[in-house]
RNA sequence: GCCCCUGUGGCGGAACGGUAGACGCGGCAGACUCAAAAUCUGUUGCUCGCAAGGGCGUGGGGGUUCAAGUCCCUCCAGGGGCACCA
């Protein structure tokens, strides 16, 4: 039996669609486009198999939109600034430059062996000056726009990285890559104006139809819209007025005290003649900010001795308090407490015996019974003790409220968002250099577009921590682009999600002078198809939404929204392995000794663990040498693709990927051995065809329309199945007239259908089924729909909904002949002991359902 | 605390409200082989039965319906997002 030689076909399908250029596209406003991308990869080193199921996912849908006609762009790039170049070079003494592009080498051969279809001429990496000195431009347009700022924040201290982060790269309290417990700092940074999108960039969510629903919702969560209002409390003995947000203004009657945050401007003030005050401050200060901290942790508050006066309330003065709970960051940085009405509060006033006061009663509870005890009532109900408020709903009164502050100038209504500007400054060297010069006397000077790109100095050394561009004995000294003295470069660099915001604009012009040109982008643009993982679900899906938006606005673009559809994909898990010792092991140190137990290569015990993501911290990874090496790219891809749906999970086993193998090699056979003569090639299909050739014939069109479906809606898993089910069908098919046509046309069906995602074994199937075109050009298959649907049907019978029958009908059986069929069965006769039906449901083609 | 998702054989998973378990993995039996591997064939939800044929089955409980894995209510378990956010 010959056995398929996968490695010699794959290199030489390769070599072929290379040569032809197969995959290369250009800009064709007179063909219908479609944009297909995959989230580029960091080059860390090596591909695994997790990236791998992501590229194949998107091969899969630019190799079938192509063949539907579609003139389709499938770019591949690198997202290849980052630390993990630093840390490289210093273990290893190798440049980051040099490393990284050591990696895509290496990544972009295994990548290559994977058969993927990607237009290879639009490469991009993201660390080469071509590409940042665009991004550096941005930056410029930017800060001419106010999109761009810098300014002395708090900011998240990743103490093991040496590096700033933003918001969306902590996670419970820790640097997001280096999971170290971040520290606040006051640094000044550089800022990019996102929040000034925050009401479209939620608004818009809703247009994003084929997005998941849960990346839209964590997307909302995310920038957290609050509508509420600020309200302006006097305060005794002093000229200033205290701002203060909150969401539930309708209670301001029930308001028994205020309080700053620890780093509001005010209670620094209050410190400086308080060294009480200042110690508490200082107590606060040290507090982490991690979760379990915040959990224990003590609603505390200092006492100021100020009193705020009430705005609507004459002659009530409320106490000011200084108190740990209290966010700078959000709102304006102090509060009203309505311990009545919001839980925090009360536990605050029950501590410092602050005054309790009902202003909401809660629906059918009475007045005068009411009262608040350990809990708060933070539901809707009835304003009381609220003055003009007394007898609305809580929607009412924060309406009427908030117009009463307004008129008398106490307040207004506004909306808070948790959307914090991005904080784009990293204290790294191997990432795009912010293009600004620090002039002592000019002050911050963008630097002239005609000096750009600011390229990384090539001679750094990493021998001290810290930024070793600010260490580079002569890059950050320069002059003035205003007054010509000398002057400082900003050392700082950008946060490598900045590059990753706008590649997808790159690709459509990737040799461009400019970022892009017009003409590509308002081509390609949106991607019509972006796959990914759930992991970017805010950072990077967020930020590319900002820097299209951005981009509009200095005139780069017209759209808006850069990613049409968007898929994210599961993980790709393994088993992991621990010695004795707790040391992770990779999966091929591991064996089974004689009596079936794991054991490592020194035959000591070993222990299983629970399948997990795939990370190289554990060792669980599978390589790719092995997988394509032993069975081949096809192999891999389909197994990939068959094993569980897209979005979820995928648990990679052995036993799984020899299964994939074996189909491979059966339905090389089917083409190769078929189990009975196939007609030639182009021959018309005879008639009439014998009733099992025309039963097959059906099966093959409604294969193909089913398998259609599944791909367009991401069912890949399924979509293999039907495909398998053909392959066993036309395995098991008995010779007689018009057989040989049929069986023609089922093996071309399949090797078409599985075209997509086993390319190479298509090729060579195509080929030796006597095509001498190149199934990569050919069309997909159309379903006759006269096929698609059968002649006979089997339709179930039951009694009183449970089933008792099968029939097999002709297709579209009348009521009463498909009835009296039913009836007839013994089973059914039996179920229904004699009785007679009451009621007889009719299901065309389907089920019968005797009621008794 | 708020919000979202998931729960189906030994396993991964199929299933427009209409025959639950497609397709595959694994298992079992058989063929080929001196033997094994590979390959092929059959079989495989649980259970009663020699069989024909029953009964039970989609995390638990309840409901809607002629009919529920699917819709509604509720509880449980697992996963995820947001959170001292005023």
């Amino acid at each position: 039996m010959a056995r398929y030689n996968f490695t010699e076909a794959e290199a030489r399908w390769q070599r072929i669609w290379r040569e032809r250029g197969t995959f290369a596209v250009k800009t064709d406003p007179a063909r219908p486009k479609y944009y297909v991308l995959e989230m580029f990869p960091y080059p860390s080193g090596k591909l695994h198999v997790g990236h791998v199921r992501n590229y194949t996912m998107g091969d899969v849908v630019a190799r079938f939109k192509r063949a539907q006609g579609y003139n389709v762009l499938h770019p591949m790039g690198w997202d290849a600034f980052g630390l993990p170049a630093e840390n490289a070079a210093m273990a290893s003494k190798v440049h980051p430059a040099e490393w990284t592009y050591a990696n895509i080498a290496v990544m972009r051969e295994q990548l290559k062996r994977m058969g993927l279809s990607y237009d290879w001429s639009r490469e991009i990496a993201t660390c080469h000056p071509g590409y940042y000195r665009h991004e550096q431009k941005m930056f410029l347009d930017f800060l001419a726009a106010g999109l761009a700022y810098r300014r002395e924040s708090w900011v998240n201290w990743d103490p093991a990285e040496h590096t700033v982060l933003a918001n969306e790269q902590v996670i419970d309290g820790r640097g997001w890559r280096s999971g170290a417990l971040v520290e606040k700092r006051l640094l000044a940074q550089w800022f990019l104006r996102i929040t000034r999108y925050a009401d479209d960039l939620l608004d818009t969510l809703k247009t994003l139809e084929r997005w998941p629903e849960r990346v839209l919702v964590m997307q909302e969560n995310w920038i957290g819209r609050s509508e509420g209002a600020r309200i302006f409390f006097a305060l005794a003995g002093r000229a200033e007025r205290l701002e203060i947000f909150t969401t539930r203004p309708d209670t301001l009657f029930g308001a028994s005290f205020c309080a700053l945050s620890p780093n509001h401007p005010l209670a620094s003030e209050l410190a400086q003649a308080n060294p009480a005050l200042a110690a508490f401050i200082a107590e606060c200060n040290r507090m982490g900010t991690s979760e379990a901290m915040l959990e224990t942790a003590e609603k505390k508050g200092f006492d100021t001795g100020v009193k705020v006066l009430h705005p609507l309330l004459k002659g009530s003065e409320l106490p000011l308090y200084v108190a740990n709970f209290v966010l700078m960051e959000y709102g304006s940085g102090a509060i009203f407490g309505c311990p009545g009405h919001d839980q925090r509060d009360l536990d605050f006033a029950r501590k410092y015996r602050l005054p309790v006061k009902a202003v909401v009663l809660p629906p059918g509870v009475d007045a005068a019974r009411f009262t608040i005890g350990n809990e708060a009532y933070a539901g809707d109900g009835t304003m009381i003790n609220s003055d003009f408020l007394d007898g609305l709903g809580v929607a009412e009164a924060k309406r009427a409220i908030t117009e009463r502050l307004e008129k008398v100038g106490a307040g207004q209504g506004t909306i808070e968002y948790r959307l914090r500007d991005w904080g784009v400054s990293r204290q790294r060297y191997w990432g795009c250099p912010i293009p600004v010069i620090h002039c002592a006397r000019c002050g911050i000077m963008p630097v002239p577009e005609r000096d750009l790109p600011v390229l990384l100095p090539e001679d750094v050394t990493f021998d001290q921590p810290g930024n070793p561009l600010d260490h580079h004995p002569s890059w950050k000294h320069t002059t003035c682009p205003g007054c010509g003295a000398a002057a400082e470069r900003e050392t700082d660099t950008f946060d490598t999600f900045v590059e990753s915001a706008w590649y997808f604009y790159r690709f459509c012009s990737p040799r461009a002078e400019r970022a892009f040109e017009r003409r590509d982008v308002d081509y390609w643009m949106p991607v019509d198809q972006y796959i990914g993982g759930i992991e970017h679900a805010v950072l990077h899906l967020l930020y590319s939404r900002f820097f299209s938006r951005a981009l509009r606005d200095c005139g780069y673009l017209d759209d808006k929204e850069p990613f049409a559809g968007l898929f994210t994909q599961g993980m790709v898990c393994h088993e992991t392995y621990q010695a004795a010792d707790g040391e992770w092991l990779f999966p091929e140190e591991v064996r089974r000794d004689a009596t079936g137990n794991l054991v490592d290569a020194q035959g000591r015990k070993v222990t299983a663990g629970r399948m997990e993501k795939m990370s190289k911290s554990k060792k669980n990874v599978v390589g790719l040498e092995a997988i394509v090496e032993g069975y081949g790219a096809d192999t891999a891809r389909l197994y990939l693709l068959s094993d569980s749906p897209p979005e979820r999970d995928l648990d990679w086993t052995d036993a799984g990927i020899e299964g994939a193998w074996r189909y491979v090699n059966r339905l090389h056979r089917l083409v190769t051995e078929p189990p009975l003569k196939m007609a030639p090639r182009g021959a018309p299909m005879p008639a009439p065809l014998a009733p099992e050739a025309e039963k097959a014939r059906r099966a093959i069109h409604r294969t193909t329309a089913a398998v259609t479906e599944h791909i367009e809606k991401f069912r890949f898993n399924s979509a293999v199945a039907r495909v398998r089910e053909l392959t066993n069908l036309l395995e098991a098919m008995v010779d007689g007239p018009g057989a040989a046509a049929v069986m023609r046309e089922g093996v071309e069906t399949a090797v078409r259908l599985i075209g997509p995602m086993m390319p190479h074994l298509a090729e060579e199937l195509w080929q030796a089924l006597g095509h001498d075109r190149l199934l990569a050009d050919e069309a997909w298959p159309a379903a006759d729909p006269a096929l698609v649907v059968e002649d006979t049907v089997t339709v179930a019978v039951q009694v009183n909904g449970k089933l008792r029958a099968t029939i097999e009908l002709p297709r579209d059986t009348g009521r009463t002949e498909a009835e009296t069929a039913a009836l007839a069965q013994p089973t059914v006769r039996r179920a229904m002991e004699g009785k007679t039906p009451r009621k007889i449901i009719l299901v065309p083609n389907r089920i019968v359902n005797v009621v008794v």
